[in-house]
DNA sequence: CATGAATGAGATTTCATTCAT
DNA sequence: AATGAATGAAATCTCATTCAT
């Protein structure tokens, strides 16, 4: 049954990476230990060893199973969303917020925290999670760039601008607040302000109403 | 000499700070060495304790030191800015943007990194380095609004905005761009993206222009 | 076809043994894997352990494998050397020195490096291993003391001697001049220096010529 | 005191050589633990890294010791040994063997056993035990056979003899007899071999008498 | 106050061996 | 008989912190 042999190995890497998630948010990568990811994952240290390289490539993994969850999520709140480009760019950038801020879309969204200590020490580290981020935004860029410059087509989106430079400007208020809120919690909430946002660029950068 | 016994001491620490700041940044947090770091400084690991509680006490007062030098860099800048409210409120945002880009203001910017390993694992650190984060942006968004609201009143500044609200807008962008530009730094200039938002927001949430 | 049967079993039994001996001699037996042990004989490890009780095993057989090869080299010498007990005395001798020099006979020769390590934890390894050895070297001496009593007996050789001491004394700088090789090779050449034994003999304890 | 304070770093730093030696010795390198060697030595395993840089630096600096004590032991014997060059040359001798012999010198001489499963894995390790053998060996042998040059102005030796030549082969026959009581201690005794060759080189080599 | 030798808990990773298929 | 994934004990080495001098 090679079949059923391929989802048993694919379901068991999944719980290992699953479990070094947990314990990498919980405890920090360097506090992390391989034992405990071993034992909540329902395996011996070896088996962790022969699908990981080393603890590190146990972090990156991680960060790239979660940024293809990320994906998904996007995706599927695109192919949901309105009739309108502009109602889709609008949901479309909610739904990226939505599936990156830790305090909606769970704590394991602070994974990424713990490789910026390690880039610091690791250049192979460092290449390859930037290049998993890269491309994850680029991509995610892309869709949305499309959706503006359709929203201007269709008269939704004021014409004379730049709409790559605008959609990184719209990405980097989703990563500013998201960052900020991480450590002034009490006082940022990041969903709400992007719906301020949206209100403020009405009658500026967009010429008709984006809220819901 | 008291006097000169104080300025001795102060000049230690600051050494101190300065050794661990770059070691911190060169080998991140977990891979730096005390040794190294005493060595740097030219004093004994002894001397290390007897002005820091532990490694962790060092990496946030590296912060605090570091966020004290931003500060005064962005009030330098603000008391030489323009004449005019809005000139002052653009030269604010670029002096904290500068002060705070890595590529423009030096590697120590990375510290910040090394503390996101370090909150998931260690709650009195989480306390004191939210804190700091937290009071340091306060200050300048409060600084920001004011001259924001000075625009309001001098009528270069759309009048039915929330003030505070636009100054939050404004910062995550500076808190995006950077964040973006650690990772994608081919394709990011956090400066001149910055310079493009100005153009945008001019003619809507700016009623003048903004550039030099 | 049980022939067939059973001359495959030998063949793969002697890859194994054979891909073992390699890899302990490149690797040291500790730094040596089954790993890679198994997939030199192309085999699975499962099969090395059908066919040997442990890693230790495989080392002492490798071992005895070996002597086994020195034996058949010296045996083969002896058969077509000369025609005088003298002779084939230092064609016996030589023949010995020849098989066991690495230089000459091939680095397989330090896989008996190995054993040094092993038998000062291992007891049993140690009684099978000095028992291999024991063997080994009472039978070439026996073989060599009869030639060099047949040489008193033919005037070749003074007779005043004891045949057994001195046939031990001629082995001894054979391992001697090959141990002392190891670590001096750039000043020590075994062969040469044997030459240079048998003409010091000659005239002392032999009578008559025995360089060819 | 820092002339205290030398003399019990070296005290300490012997106790961690003898302590390594005997463990190497008894469980042999790779199965000898540091946690061990600490404990008996009486200091913590960081102590034992303040010193050594390896576990291989701990053997290797351990067999450099022995090769000195073993050189003080020949240098005792040569002051002490007799009138005539040629008592002189076999006392060397016998002291040599005497001094390195396991059987008479104590367990400590097996130590070196350890080195031959390093020096297949480890070519610096390699570099730095031959090179230690070599300069060893060469000054025993450079002290020998100025006694045995100094035999020949004496007409106690054969004086159509290569000096060099017949130093290296006593040396080889010393470590040949070494190398074989080890695996055959039942028949052999190198002591006795030796006594048993100055016998049958009387009259061959040396022209007068050289027992006691 | 300063020093730096000593500590020892703790972490990652390896690998001989087993056994279900 | 053959396979090779899984095991998990074990081992070296590091390093923040202390404290006697």
């Amino acid at each position: 049954m090679p079949n059923s042999d391929q989802a048993r190995v694919r379901e068991k890497r999944h719980r290992m990476l699953q479990a070094a998630q947990e314990v990498f948010v919980e405890r920090g990568f360097d506090a992390a230990g391989t034992d405990e990811i071993a034992r909540r994952a329902g395996v011996s240290k070896g088996t962790l060893y022969n699908f990981f390289d080393s603890k590190t490539d146990l972090l990156l993994s991680s960060v790239e199973a979660q940024l293809e969850r990320s994906r998904a999520l996007v995706e599927a709140a695109l192919n949901e969303s309105g009739d309108t480009p502009l109602k889709q760019l609008v949901a479309g950038i909610r739904a990226l917020l939505l599936a990156v801020v830790p305090d909606r879309a769970g704590p394991e969204q602070l994974l990424l925290d713990q490789v910026w200590g390690i880039v610091a020490r690791d250049s192979a580290a460092r290449s390859r999670v930037f290049g998993l981020l890269q491309a994850f935004f680029r991509d995610r860029e892309i869709e949305l760039r499309v959706l503006l410059e359709n929203g201007v087509k269709a008269g939704a989106v004021r014409s004379d601008i730049d709409a790559g430079e605008v959609t990184l400007l719209l990405f980097s208020i989703v990563h500013g607040l998201i960052y900020r809120a991480r450590f002034d919690p009490g006082r940022i909430d990041p969903v709400r302000s992007f719906e301020a946002l949206f209100d403020l660029l009405q009658g500026g950068l967009f010429t008709e109403g984006v809220r819901a």
